[in-house]
DNA sequence: AAATTATGATACTAATATAGTATCATTTTT
DNA sequence: AAAAATGATACTATATTAGTATCATAATTT
């Protein structure tokens, strides 16, 4: 939780702000808390934070960040370590677990509803995603090849379930089906894993 | 959840807008949740709200009553009834749970936020408390005399500690310990009634 | 089918909330 | 002592929201 922001990039006020802010946006998303509400709860007044800050979108710009590049570079490091195939599943599956626990299911929301603030944060997403993606693929090739992959199963196919749980997570009616992001991710990851995995093999 | 107003007391319409709100105002409290969304929510037009609500409070007002009745009801019978000491306290542990999961804690922050139109439903709230406590004096004095309470412990320390499960939810730095107000309750209730039980008998 | 009733869509006003800035006093850091 | 950061307050412009009026349409009842 307090590892966010570890470096000594902002002030003091500056990181009272983010860590307000990501409490208030984890619970009700960011379009229901106002600058002032950021403001009481971090103890420093509104002139401060627009003295650091542009606007409520600036901080959740920069928490996102903050949070997708962490989860996105041990992401890479897993898929491009060594490790056998399922324990790189089992160690993906409690990264995943993880990074829901950091991600709130009202953050998403919000980021996915449309406004010109979010949309480049929409893309940042979207990028970071699809350069993990090309990772990933190369891992399931290689995983495929030395048989821990059912031989039905197309690379394509299992790449695309896999973004899936990116995408999935916009849809509003999928999200409202769960209590939060971690309960559903779980479902989701799972799922396509048990089907994914060879009978052969079996971890 | 869908017990929730059961009878035919309200027309199809009020129906959908009581369960709507209900959704909203479990995740962002009454305040953050405008009138328009509980509309949208409830696929129904700003009128048909206003031709039978007041306004949200009035909403959140009818829901709360709805739930803490029931909920009343249910304790009070439970305490009323003959079964052993112990037995009711499991019993109302689980009935504590149940609660727990019908009234969110952001619910319960708004409700003690002030406010002329929340400070009504406090009171209900409140009263509802007083006259369960009553009740449950009572039983803790025949749990007393019948053994099942240690010595040592005064009616009064328990009565004190049995309300503050009530009163410890309005603490907004204790709230903000917990995710959810189960969690809460079920520490408070579990911590509570383990220093209770007489060594003698244990469950 | 006609009448009654409930609901919806739209437009509107007044009130309120919020964003963002300017200014100056105060505190903290150097 | 000087410089930098923060706070408090007041302010304007904008956006949001509450609540109502009006008329059209759909659903029910008779």
């Amino acid at each position: 939780m307090t590892e966010i922001l570890s470096g000594t990039k902002y002030s003091k006020s500056a990181k009272a702000v983010l860590l307000a802010a990501k409490d208030l946006f984890w619970k009700y998303g960011i379009y229901r808390v106002t600058v002032e509400e950021i403001c009481e709860e971090a103890s420093i007044s509104k002139m401060t934070f627009y003295r650091s800050f542009e606007n409520k979108y600036h901080v959740a710009d920069i928490i996102l960040k903050d949070i997708t590049s962490k989860s996105y570079t041990e992401m890479t490091d897993l898929f491009c370590s060594n490790i056998p195939f399922p324990q790189k599943i089992n160690q993906f599956l409690s990264l995943k677990k993880e990074m829901a626990r950091k991600v709130s299911i009202e953050f998403i929301k919000d980021l996915y509803a449309e406004n010109e603030f979010t949309n480049s944060m929409k893309k940042y997403f979207e990028i970071s995603q699809a350069k993990l993606m090309l990772i990933v693929k190369r891992s399931f090739v290689e995983a495929k090849r030395d048989g821990w992959i059912r031989d039905d199963m197309k690379i394509e196919f299992i790449l695309y379930m896999f973004e899936s749980i990116g995408t999935l997570s916009k849809d509003e009616k999928l999200l409202s089906l769960f209590d939060n992001s971690e309960e559903l991710t779980s479902v989701i990851v799972n799922f396509m894993f048990r089907g994914i995995l060879s009978d052969k093999k079996v971890v």
